[in-house]
DNA sequence: TGAGCATATAACTATATCGTTATACTGTCA
DNA sequence: TGACAGTATAACGATATAGTTATATGCTCA
């Protein structure tokens, strides 16, 4: 892998390594959503819940639709949720024991 | 998934959204190495690889055994690289005219 | 025991980013 | 047009972390 793939993928891991912005998009799971009820699912405040959508949207995770004075966001990029099986898979194999917490 | 284990998740990523480390990762797939020649491979300074081989670690991507008084460190959880295969994919599709790149 | 090599750690600076508060922007409706 | 609701942005303080330099630790061998 190149010098630049690196940085692109690393780049695409940061982007999902805060717990809000997965919180964000398990929401998401369910269906498109405006900014104020994904505030409301993640208990945030609702600059931090835009700003964190942007960074979402800038790398291709969600995509955004205008309706009247309301945006609604929602998943572009089905791939996130394989990768949080993955990690979740190898994260069970190592704390077997804490395991119950993933369901 | 629980808070708890949105953290957990969250945490792996981070792990793995620094470019040195990918690099020392993708470089670890050859097999076990010391930290002078991963140090070598990577082009950084020996501190800096040693922290960062402990972060690795710490998170269990890696796992080090001691020979005399060098210690060589391998890859210890392949996901990383089923993690990295899928977060390539999804780039090649976003940046199809990028692709290159990739190989 | 003492020199030298390999690795780890400590202390520091610089930079990035999270969350908050205040405010701007945009569209709707009376 | 004016008031209000929904969203985005700017500015700020606080925290975290990457990389560097210096040094400590631990092993080997003469």
């Amino acid at each position: 892998m190149s010098p630049e793939a690196v940085n692109l993928v690393a780049t695409r891991f940061k982007v999902l390594s805060e717990p809000l912005r997965l919180q964000i998009l398990q929401y998401l799971e369910n269906g498109e959503s405006s900014v104020t009820n994904v505030t409301k699912a993640v208990n945030s405040t609702q600059p931090n819940v835009s700003k964190h959508l942007k960074i979402l949207q800038d790398e291709g995770f969600v995509a955004k639709r205008q309706e009247g004075n309301t945006v609604f966001y929602k998943i572009a990029d089905e791939s996130i949720f394989e990768l949080c099986d993955v990690v979740c898979g190898s994260l069970k194999e190592r704390y077997s024991e804490k395991s119950a917490i993933f369901g």
